[in-house]
DNA sequence: TGTCTGACTAAAC
DNA sequence: CGTTTAGCCAGAC
């Protein structure tokens, strides 16, 4: 039988490579019918103490979402090599896979 | 069962 | 590029 969809959504989360990121739609898109806001919700409920790479999961629009761990998403990625644009916005190359 | 909410998205302006 | 709008669907009440 068919993981659980919240598992699936961590299984691809913790595939995300080191400075790269991907998006919640992408994720999604990869699971057998998980939608965007089930992804997010997900990260939300991942308990604290875990090792898996939340903060490499970003908006369709390449923008972090807005939620209260932004600040501290936005430096890890910035000590992965992952850089922001003046909009706020990471390059579309480091989008994975 | 009905209503509201949200770490989202795509489309329309 | 930005803002707005409708669609989305599992939880919480």
């Amino acid at each position: 039988m068919k993981p659980a969809l919240t598992e699936q959504i961590l299984t691809i989360l913790a595939e995300i490579p080191p400075g790269r990121v991907t998006t919640y739609g992408r994720i999604a898109a990869m699971t057998e019918g998980a939608t965007p806001r089930m992804v997010a919700r997900a990260l939300r409920e991942l308990p604290s103490g875990h090792e898996l790479p939340w903060f490499r999961v970003i908006t369709a629009s390449r923008r972090l979402a807005d939620h209260g761990g932004a600040d501290e998403q936005r430096r890890r990625l910035i000590d992965e090599g992952v850089a922001f644009d003046a909009r706020g916005r990471v390059a579309k190359e480091r989008l994975w896979p």
